[in-house]
DNA sequence: ACCCAGGCATTGG
DNA sequence: CCAATGCATGGG
């Protein structure tokens, strides 16, 4: 075991919390009060130790994907500073203190699960996303290596529709994994290209292509116009919000890190 | 048996 | 350009 250390602040619990939340995760499986994820062919684990993480193995392979699956990346100085302009922000930031958004370190898997979630509620996404990865994915120690694009391309329509995706969700996927795209150079491009790009594929809308942004790109100002639990929380903290749409500039130049503390500050009832 | 849930493509005006 | 429609599952 080795000592992985985050950037302060940082909040192990908070920060994971989604992992959890929504059921088990089987690519991002919680055991024992420690996180499980596959890194190419071997199983990491991350379990909570002062200043920051404790992490097995550590090397050069491991320890990006354990700083991305912990939110490293995001400003939260920067954040915070800004946030106490906001009395709503200035609140939510001081509740959870130290919470970093979990990323997703792979854009393959973050289009996928996305997929999943569009238009049902994350219960279900959960539930189906978890037969795909039991199906199609690579069991390493306890946890799930994510279906890759090449292990999905022998997937078939009645097998995804059989795990409960929809017919239209299934020709996504299958015409996602056939995609002779390269997902990894969208890192590189500016928002606005990285959207153009996706939302050209077939099942990807605006909705998918900002969290894509926000949850595997950290892009500060991506900002999911279009998610109705986001629109719900900005309506409960900002009564006289209306629509997403406008409700952007209010948070700008950090929109990303204030939809996940208005997302996070609803669910665990901050306040 | 409903209804809603962290959308999207398709169709028709 | 905008409105209406179908979709499959899990939880209440």
């Amino acid at each position: 075991m080795a000592l992985l250390r985050l950037p302060e602040p940082f909040d192990f619990q908070l920060s994971t919390e989604r992992f959890r939340a929504f059921g088990p995760d089987l690519a991002n499986l919680w055991v024992d009060g420690a996180l499980h994820r596959v890194v190419g062919t071997r199983e990491l684990r991350i379990e909570p130790a002062p200043g920051g993480a404790e992490v097995e193995p550590l090397d050069d392979e491991t320890r990006p994907v354990a700083l991305t699956l912990l939110g490293a990346p995001f400003d939260l100085d920067g954040f915070y500073g800004w946030a106490r302009a906001d009395p709503v922000l200035a609140r939510l930031t001081r509740e959870l203190a130290g919470f970093r958004p979990p990323l997703a370190p792979d854009p393959f898997e973050t289009l996928v699960t996305s997929i999943t979630a569009q238009q049902v509620s994350l219960f279900a996404a959960f539930a189906i996303r978890n037969r795909l990865i039991e199906c199609f994915g690579r069991q390493v120690g306890q946890a799930y290596a994510f279906p890759t694009a090449e292990r999905l391309r022998d997937a078939t329509y009645d097998d995804l529709t059989a795990l409960g995706f929809s017919g239209r969700k299934a020709e996504y996927v299958l015409g996602l994994a056939q995609e002779p795209i390269d997902l990894d150079e969208l890192a590189s491009l500016p928002d606005e290209e990285v959207k153009e790009r996706l939302v050209s594929l077939r099942g990807i809308g605006e909705w998918t292509a900002e969290w894509f942004l926000a949850r595997h790109l950290a892009r500060p100002r991506a900002w999911p116009v279009g998610d109705i639990a986001l629109a719900k929380a900005v309506r409960s903290f900002y009564p006289e919000e209306t629509d997403l749409v406008a409700a952007r500039a209010r948070f700008e130049p950090f929109q990303n890190l204030s939809a996940h503390y208005l997302l996070t500050g609803a669910r665990v009832a901050v306040g």
